[in-house]
DNA sequence: TTAAACTTGTACCTTTTGATACAAGTGGCC
DNA sequence: GGCCACTTGTATCAAAAGGTACAAGTTTAA
């Protein structure tokens, strides 16, 4: 199955026409890892679906980033989907994580083919309402809870992502996925190995319940 | 001019079939000043659009509130749109903060009407670009900033909307806007108040700069 | 006018988070 | 092996934010 085909039978594109366009304007990139996808601050131009591979999406200050999700097979990154309908500057960082596969359509067709095919409707809608629920639960995260519980709430959700219970990261990683520093890392983890919540290893988290 | 042909002046709805359609299924309603609009983790069955009045959209914990957003005439609450897309429990509070008139879409038209309507796609996707960017700085702003300056922000903006230097609210208030304590508000204001900054009086803050 | 409810100011203390500094551990590679 | 870059552990200190307590001011309404 070729990557537009898989495109199709993940998106449910079935009207014909769409297809046609797809295959017409729409690029297929593969790029390496640690590669940027869009920065923040800087203009969109093409919107890009990740076929297979991982992207990181985050925000940044001067001296701090904040995970805010990762773009897996399949999605698109909300973002430069929101950018498309109107000529916008870049909100945040994207990157991959690993080698990934893209399709990228550029930016003057997406809101084009959302009014004439249904089934792009559907995928940006719902693109828009996952991640808009998404956000809006970080957001409450991000209000009521402390670090510590932000530190294994994401522990979990990339042990869950990668389906094993040892996550792969390094203290300097991990705080800058939750927002803080390395040392607030080291010691809160620490603690929760006295608690018997995780089992540290260099460069390695195993999580125990 | 009627409230209807408000809402289709404001979201530029010409097409003649689909005003009929919202004449039809539409409920016209004023609502006395602190009425829940959505409860968080209630159904939704109505999009509400404000028409004219203020609605107050937060989420709360056990003991705390924050902020998301104001919808102001001619917007609707993102979150109500989003849940007429799938059936599923509100996120967030909505409530009116002084009275207001809204009309009501049955949740089943609002996607229906999207993808046959030109002006109603346009608006629902608007809603939620725009929207998605608005929390997205905040989201950006929990993470980065300071509570005092958060306090700051968002007495300025409070004083943008209202068009005036001087906000009417107590300190009380002002804690759960911005999620946070009463004493915290009180602290951060007195220092405001030394810095020359804001000026305080009885459930009224000036601001100086 | 007086009590009750709400509002504000503030002192004191605790917890949480962050900053600085340094020691020690790990892995890769020449 | 030995160097180097990176990683982790931790102690100490400082700042930010929150909790408790209480006094005093303001409004409302009986």
């Amino acid at each position: 199955m070729t990557e537009f085909e898989q495109l199709f039978k993940g998106l449910n594109i079935v009207e014909e026409k769409l297809q046609e366009h797809i295959l017409k304007e729409g690029v297929l990139q593969t790029v390496p890892k640690d590669t940027f996808i869009v920065e923040q601050d800087k203009y969109i131009k093409w919107l890009a679906i990740v076929i297979s591979g991982k992207v990181r999406v985050w925000q940044e200050n001067e001296d701090r980033q904040i995970l805010l999700y990762y773009v897996n097979p399949i999605q698109t990154c909300v973002l430069s989907l929101s950018a498309t309908f109107r000529d916008c500057k870049s909100l945040v960082h994207a990157k991959t994580e690993i080698e990934t596969t893209l399709i990228k359509i550029p930016v003057r067709f997406v809101s084009e083919w959302s009014f004439m095919f249904k089934s792009w409707n559907t995928f940006t809608t719902n693109s828009f309402i996952i991640s808009y629920e998404d956000l809006l639960l970080s957001y409450k995260d991000l209000a009521f809870k402390k670090i510590n519980e932000r530190l294994i709430d994401y522990l979990r959700s990339e042990a869950n992502r990668n389906n094993s219970s040892i996550i792969e990261i390094s203290h300097q990683q991990l705080a800058k996925e939750v927002g803080t520093t390395r040392e607030v890392v080291s010691k809160i983890l620490k603690q929760y190995e006295l608690d018997h919540i995780v089992q540290l290893h260099f460069k390695k988290i195993e999580l125990l319940s």
